[in-house]
DNA sequence: CCCGGTGATTTAGACGATTCAAATCGACCT
DNA sequence: AGGTCGATTTGAATCGTCTAAATCACCGGG
């Protein structure tokens, strides 16, 4: 009783494999009596089409693969509800892959969705010179980076880091902090690296302030949590007034320590976070945070992604770059503070 | 310039496709000189597998359909762990979808998943007796129900939440809690009223509580946040004491709100959560909450796939159920709390 | 009554990997 | 030289769907 096929319903209805095909395909070129008699074929028979069959035939596949650094983290599921839309509208699949920071499982996924001869990729990577990568876009499948600038023939599309570094660093300096702690990691990471970078420039312009760095091999908010009890343990005039954190998991884990601590927020300890999240907002402190367009960036993705597809030969790589923007709220924000 | 297929590392090897076929699947049985030789092609030409035609060409998939009601719940994620970790040992690839607890969504991956043809599908779905569900099954793809129990043939996965309800009933009833708020939602789905159910037994039979409910339509820290100040904003004299919440997103978000209204915890409202996610236990106030093991969820549920697709025709569908525990911190713990 | 259309349907290969019976090749034995 | 056995390799068929080309039925015009 395995599942029947184009053929079996063919058979029951009385017609060819061929207008059961056309059927699917191009119901208008069939006529009425016949169609009608396919469909009733379908629904008794509970006939679902092949896919691996479609695409082997088609030679191209109806599903892009989706590789995120960590599927709990809401901007990244924003980024894949942008995406996502996009490809209903297209009738395509998006297939999510969590990396989770972690290059093997990365090598992993791409792996399967190579053989699995995906009609793209869109991947925020951990590293974007890693030479599996670029071997994946030689052999043909085409690949766009997401929240990661591309260098070379790729598109990419992305939020400018270095500027999100330098609003969070002008915005706490501004308020009058002279200690700033910046925490994220792993450094490595183009993000990262970008946000660290804006941060530092600014602070070097300003002269006066001391800027520490605390680096963590996820940014979630167990991670946060940790550094902010480290950082809470250090003696009230050394310790830093501010911190900016790469990610909101991190600065909701970081809040966290601050109030488990007894440290007020902001008074005692500044906070601007990144991504702005929808739980940023929500948070014990309401949570300043750097403002990047998630759904944007995923649609926007995609649209490059299906317009590389469909232009073949004669498509130009772009490199889309968002501007990101500071959301103050209470946790940075004395005045806001009752 | 497409991908090579296997025809043309045989010509380039000089050998027949035969051969490259054994060379993938049974290498033992191919001359040490010819495997070198073919092997070499491969590399040369940059070969891969293409997955559609090996699946089209075998009549089963190698990937499983794993379909959750929020991936950015970290119970969900430590599931999909579980189940991945095998999966891998078994050289199958797991396809991640998230419904967000919306029945079309869902119903839309399902239709996804049967077009591919998958192996098998773990599923938390909305509504374990929906129609689509069962038809699915009927056409012949195995389905794990995950985090649910099944009542007619079907495997199934789940955690008795009857008792966790009672757990975290009977512990806000010994601490000398009087009016406890029950909060979740959507209360038909079955995980949820049972965890209702249970709290409400142990309440009934304590006779003297007053227990309210406060349904949500998705169980996420915003909403746990937004019922949260309808709480708080109640009179002391009427507000409830103590709130168990069907999931620690929900009570995370409900514990800020809290904090927010200047509301101490626990003296002035005890918490329990559910799922016992990392995060619970490093919040503000550490969460208590009703541990469920997820990670083993998901593994065990893959187990049975794997059952069910080998052993085929003389396969028993199984219901497996494990014990939550509650895990008692400072968030419902006067003792604890200094 | 035959010809050319037109609209509907059928036929006949692909697509890429796998499998299995059959062919090939040596080496070895008698 | 003929035969046998084992180890390798080959060739063809197959999975389900799609498409281009071919076929068919039927109609009206000449």
């Amino acid at each position: 009783m395995a599942t029947p096929s184009i053929k079996e319903v063919a058979r029951q209805a009385g017609v060819s494999v061929g207008t059961v095909s056309n059927f699917l395909n191009r119901p208008s070129i069939v006529a009425p009596a016949t169609r009608k008699r396919v469909q009733e074929s379908i629904d008794a028979l509970g006939f679902v089409r092949n896919e691996a069959a479609r695409h082997l035939r088609a030679g191209k596949s109806r599903t892009v693969g989706l590789v995120v650094l960590d599927v709990t983290n809401p901007f990244f599921t924003d980024l894949a509800e942008g995406a996502e839309a996009l490809a209903y509208a297209h009738d395509t699949v998006v297939m999510l892959c969590n990396s989770k920071t972690d290059p093997v499982r990365e090598g992993h996924h791409l792996d399967q969705l190579e053989q699995q001869r995906v009609m793209g990729i869109l991947i925020t990577p951990f590293d974007s010179r890693d030479p599996r990568l670029t071997a994946l876009v030689d052999r043909g499948t085409p690949v766009v980076l997401v929240d990661r600038t591309a260098d070379r023939g790729l598109c990419s599309v992305s939020v400018d880091d270095q500027l999100g570094g330098r609003l969070a660093g002008n915005h706490l300096i501004e308020a009058g902090h002279r200690r700033i702690a910046f925490i994220g990691g792993p450094f490595t990471m183009q993000q990262v690296a970008d946000r660290k970078e804006g941060i530092t420039a600014v602070v070097e312009e300003s002269g006066e302030v001391d800027l520490r760095f605390y680096e963590v091999d996820v940014m979630g908010a167990v991670q946060g949590r940790a550094v902010g009890e480290r950082i809470a343990a250090l003696p009230a005039r050394s310790r830093p007034t501010a911190a900016f954190l790469a990610n909101d998991l991190l600065a909701l884990g970081f809040l966290q320590a601050m109030a488990a601590a007894g440290l007020r927020v902001p008074r005692d300890m500044a906070i601007v976070g990144y991504d702005d999240i929808d739980f940023a907002g929500a948070a014990a402190v309401p949570l300043s945070s750097v403002r990047q367009p998630a759904e944007l960036l995923g649609r926007t993705a995609m649209e490059l992604l299906q317009e590389e597809v469909e232009s073949a030969e004669r498509h130009r790589h772009r490199q889309v770059i968002f501007q990101p923007d500071l959301i103050v709220r209470d946790s940075s924000d004395h005045q806001r503070r009752r």
